[in-house]
DNA sequence: CGCGTCCGTAAGCAGTAACTTACGGTAAGT
DNA sequence: ACTTACCGTAAGTTACTGCTTACGGACGCG
């Protein structure tokens, strides 16, 4: 759930239409018409970020606004944080057991 | 170069290679035995991940070590980061926006 | 009610990306 | 030196994915 926000912002251009919902709500064609395709392209990839917990859609009259959720970015942080974390650890132990044959230049 | 992280990261078993990478460095041979891909498949994605600035390599006798790069996961992690912040900014703007109207019930 | 706008989905196509097998090259062991 | 183990790359195939055009439904306005 919270790791296929990776495929879904592995694509350029949903990468494009997620960035451009980082200001504020948008209309599918409002961000179609400042984007190099389609609208129905454009509908899309939002739903694939939808269904990867990045965006949310409202109604809006005719119209139908998405918002980026914050909360789906957390859980990628979150992942990502994970990562960071262990591979710090794993970073430094390799480093030090390097470091125990001595003759190392660092900076 | 940061961002093309997410491309690498977007594979399935990109992913699998990258998370058995976090505990520690590890062969290729090694990787390919604990996953249902050939081992070339498995060089292949190392290449990837690579690229993207997610892994270092270095060589150890015959063999050829793999480990998570911690800066290149601290790429990731800043740009979901500032994604993460103006999501939130925006987030409350809309709130606040739509509590104009007052008549709403919240939990 | 008719018309224009806005949107989602279906169908079809072309590009690409992931995988396999096959090969060559390096390092260690006997 | 021969053999074995480990790895990267090339070539080819298959499957997927991102895109377009075409269609149909919902909403708002005259």
């Amino acid at each position: 759930m919270t790791v296929e926000g990776f495929t879904a912002l592995g694509d350029p251009t949903r990468r494009a239409v997620f960035e451009r919902l980082a200001g504020g709500a948008r209309a599918v064609g409002e961000l179609a018409r400042e984007l190099p395709v389609s609208r129905p392209a454009v509908s899309q990839h939002l739903k694939v970020l939808k269904d990867a917990g990045l965006v949310i859609d409202r109604p809006a009259g005719s119209r139908r606004m998405y918002q980026v959720d914050p909360d789906g970015v957390g859980a990628l942080r979150a992942y990502l944080d994970r990562f960071w974390n262990r591979a710090l650890v794993a970073f430094k132990a390799a480093v030090e057991q390097e470091h125990e044959h001595d003759d190392e230049e660092v900076s």
